[in-house]
DNA sequence: CAAATCGCTCAACGATTGTTGAGTGTACGG
DNA sequence: CCGTACACTCAACAATCGTTGAGCGATTTG
C-alpha cells in the first residue's frame, strides 16, 4: 500500500502525458499552453519542463503511439478492410495519440513531418500490395481518402458523417476504396 | 498619373490582405503574426490594426472568398466532374484564401466554422442532386474524399501526390467518386 | 491659403508564453 | 538516525504577442 518514490514519478509523468494528449488533441500544439498540461496533471508548470525539457519534447512524447498489438479482434483479411480499420474508421475511434498528431499536422511543423512518416508508411505498405506501376499513387489517394473522412468526421465534425453509424460509413465507402485500389480483390 | 489618396488607401489595403492571405496560407493563424504580415507588406504594424480592427477581423477579410464568376472555362457536366473542379483538384489548383482557411481549419476556431460551412454548403449542394435517403451521407463522404486529397497534396505534399500530374489523380479518383456517388450517371 | 482630414509611423503598454534556478520537504540508503 | 537524493513547488525572467494613443506630414477642402 506504500507507494514508492519512482512509482510516484512514474505516475506523474503518465497524468503529464495523458492531459497533454488530451489537450494537444483538442487545440493543437500552439493553443495549449503548458500551464493549461500542469493545472490538468494537478502539477506545476516547471515539473513538465523538468521532465521533458521542452514544450516540443512534450508533446513529440505525447504523440508517440502505444505500439499497436497487432492481430487485433476484427482482424479484416481483405486490403480494404485493414485500411478501414486502420484510420479508426471502424471500432472505437482513434486513440488520443493519433488524434493529437492530426490536430497539429497542418500548423505544426513537426506534427507535420510525423504525419508524413506516418501516412507515408501507410502508403508504402499499401502500395506494396498492388500491382501496377501506379501502384503507388493509387495507395496514396486510398489513404489520403480516409484521412479526409477521419478529418471531416473526427476533427471538423461535419454534422452528416456524426450522425452516421460507423457501419453506415464503412459501407458506402468500401465500393470507393475498392475503385480506386484498382477494383481487384 | 496622379495617385489620389483613396487609391492609396485601397492599394495599401490590399497589400496587406494579400500579404496576410499568403502567410496565413503557408503558417496558419497562430503563427502568422500581425508584425510579420506587416513587413510583408512593408507597412507599420499600427496600420493592419486601423484598417482591420484585430488580427481574428484580418482573418476574416483575409479568408473571404473572391466570388468565382459562374461557368468557368472547363465548366464540366457531370455531378463528379464539377466537385473536382471545385475542390481544386483540376486547373490551377486552389485559391490563396481557401488555403487559408484549410490551413488553419484544424486548430482555430473560426476557421473551423468557416470550413463547416463551405464544406456543409457543397455537402447540401451535392445532396440534392442525388437520390436515396443516404444521398446527405454520400455527398458528405464524397467532399471530405476530396478534403482528404486536398489536404495531402496542398498542405502535407505527400510525395506521390505532388509528383503526380493532376489529370492522373483525376483520372484515378473518378471511378471513386462515382461509387459514392451511387454508381448512376 | 488656411484648416481640417487622412494615410501612416513611432513608441510603448499589458498580457501571456516557454523556460529557469533556487529552494522545500520527504522518502531513501547506510 | 543522519545525510543524501529526489520529487516537486515558487518566483521570476526574457521574449513575443496583440493592441493602443499620440503625433507627423502630405493632401484635400472650403
Amino acid at each position: 500500500m506504500t507507494i514508492t518514490r519512482a512509482e510516484r514519478r512514474l505516475r506523474s509523468e503518465r497524468r503529464i502525458l495523458d492531459a497533454a494528449r488530451a489537450l494537444f488533441a483538442d487545440r493543437g500544439f500552439e493553443r495549449t499552453t503548458i500551464r493549461a498540461v500542469a493545472a490538468a496533471a494537478g502539477v506545476d508548470p516547471a515539473l513538465v519542463m523538468q521532465y521533458f525539457g521542452s514544450k516540443q519534447e512534450l508533446f513529440s512524447r505525447a504523440v508517440q503511439a502505444v505500439p499497436t498489438k497487432e492481430g487485433e479482434p476484427g482482424e479484416a483479411r481483405d486490403l480494404a478492410g485493414r485500411m478501414l480499420e486502420t484510420l479508426g474508421m471502424k471500432l472505437g475511434g482513434l486513440s488520443p495519440a493519433s488524434l493529437a498528431m492530426l490536430r497539429s499536422m497542418l500548423t505544426h511543423p513537426e506534427a507535420a513531418d510525423a504525419a508524413r512518416t506516418a501516412l507515408g508508411g501507410q502508403i508504402d505498405r499499401v502500395g506494396a500490395e498492388l500491382p501496377g506501376d501506379d501502384a503507388r499513387l493509387r495507395a496514396a489517394l486510398a489513404t489520403s481518402v480516409l484521412l479526409g473522412v477521419t478529418v471531416g468526421h473526427q476533427l471538423l465534425g461535419l454534422d452528416p458523417l456524426r450522425d452516421a453509424p460507423r457501419e453506415e460509413i464503412d459501407r458506402l465507402l468500401r465500393p470507393a476504396l475498392l475503385a480506386l485500389l484498382g477494383e481487384r480483390e
